[in-house]
DNA sequence: TTTGGTGCATACCAACTAGTATGTATCTTT
DNA sequence: AAAGATACATACTAGTTGGTATGCACCAAA
C-alpha cells in the first residue's frame, strides 16, 4: 500500500469529533469533507456510521488503554506503586482543556451502553481487560508478601478504575485539571493504605 | 388551575426519556405524541428543545439531588455517618436495570458540557452545592472533634461525589447493581478511615 | 358581552442526516 | 494484455428533525 491509510486518518479524525460531541452528535460526512475526503471514500471503508464508532473503540481507544495494563502485567516491582505512577502520569497529561472533554471511553460507555449493545459490549472488553490486569497484580503483590492479604483484589482494581472515571466526569463539568488532580492525590493516598 | 399541569407531565417523560437516549438521542414530539400530547402543546411550554433540557435538569434533577444534601446541611450527628447512610441508600435501590441507565446528572455532564455551555453551567451549579454541603459537613464534623483535623474537607467532598459517579459509569457498562455495590462499599471504608 | 390571554391542535416546511447508486481511475493478478 | 478488484468521486434521495404558522376553544377580567 503505497497511499496514506485513509481509512486510518478518517478514524483518528472521528476519534476527535466523536469526543468531542459523542457519538450521536457525529456528522461523519461534515468531518471527511473538512479533510478533503468525501463521503464515497467513507462508505468504502466503513459499512454505515456504527460501524465507524466501533472502529473507534476497537482501533483506537482499546490499544490507547490497554498499553499502560500490559505494562502492568510484566511489571516485577511493587503493584502499588506502579499504579500509584499511573495516577501520576494521568494527572501530570491533565490540562484544562483535555478534562474539559473527558475520558473517551467513559464519554462513550455513558452515551452508548443503554442504547447500542454492540458498542457496550466492545467497551465492556476494554474494561474487563483492565480489570483483570489490574487484580493480577494485586494477587500477585499479595502473593509476594506486599499487598495486605485481607483485601479483595477485585474488588480494588474496580474501585481503582471507577474513582479515575468519577474524576474525569466531575473535572468535565469544572472544566479544571486541579479537581482532577485532586482526586488523584486522593486515591493514591487510599492505595498507600494497601500496602503492607 | 384546575387541569393536570401538562408541563410538569412533559418534563417527567422527557427525563426518563433523555436518561435512556441522552440530550441529543431525545426525539421530543415522539415522546409527547405517545402521551397524546401534540407538539402545539410541547412548543406552548417550551422555546425550543434546549429549554426542554434545561428545565430537565433545573426542574426534576436539581430537586431530586439536593434532596438528601439539604438533610445533610441541617444534620446534628456525625457527618461520616450521614455520609455512609447516603452511600446505604444509594445501594439499596440500585437494581441492574437502573444502574444500566445510570445516573442522570452524571449521562448528561458527560454528554452535554463541552458542547453546550449553558447547559454545562446549569449543571455545575448542583454539583458546585453537593460540595459546598459535603465540605461544610465535614468541617462541622471536625470542630466537633469527630473528624480528623488533618484532613481536607473539600478534597474529601470532590473525591466522595466523584467516586460516586465513576461507580455509577462502570456499572453502566456492566449493567450490574452488584458493580455499583462493590464500589460504595469500598468508599464507606474509605469514610471510616476520617473519623477521629 | 366583549376583549384578551391561555392552552392547546393541525398543517406545513426547510434543513439535515445517513445513507445509496453509479461511474471511473488505478492497481493487481493472471 | 485482459479481467477483476480496489479506492475513491459525484449526484441523488427517503426519511427525520426541529421547528413555525395559523386557528380555535375556553376562561377570566373589564
Amino acid at each position: 500500500m503505497q497511499t496514506i491509510d485513509t481509512r486510518e486518518r478518517i478514524l483518528a479524525r472521528m476519534f476527535l469529533d466523536i469526543r468531542k460531541n459523542g457519538f450521536q452528535g457525529l456528522r461523519a460526512d461534515k468531518v471527511v469533507s473538512e479533510m478533503d475526503i468525501t463521503k464515497g471514500a467513507l462508505y468504502h471503508y466503513f459499512a454505515n456510521k456504527q460501524a465507524i464508532g466501533i472502529a473507534v473503540v476497537d482501533e483506537i481507544i482499546r490499544p490507547n488503554y490497554l498499553r499502560f495494563y500490559r505494562e502492568l502485567d510484566c511489571w516485577e516491582g511493587h503493584p502499588i506503586d506502579k499504579l500509584q505512577e499511573h495516577l501520576g502520569f494521568l494527572s501530570g497529561r491533565a490540562t484544562d482543556e483535555e478534562v474539559a472533554l473527558g475520558c473517551p471511553l467513559n464519554n462513550l460507555v455513558q452515551e452508548m451502553s443503554p442504547i447500542d449493545e454492540e458498542f457496550r459490549l466492545h467497551m465492556k472488553i476494554i474494561i474487563d481487560n483492565i480489570h483483570d490486569s489490574i487484580t493480577a497484580a494485586l494477587r500477585r503483590g499479595q502473593a509476594a508478601g506486599l499487598v495486605r492479604p485481607e483485601i479483595n483484589a477485585e474488588a480494588i482494581a474496580r474501585f481503582y478504575f471507577a474513582t479515575i472515571e468519577g474524576a474525569y466526569s466531575i473535572a468535565k463539568v469544572h472544566k479544571e485539571a486541579a479537581a482532577f488532580r485532586s482526586n488523584m492525590a486522593m486515591l493514591h493516598q487510599f492505595l498507600d493504605t494497601l500496602k503492607v
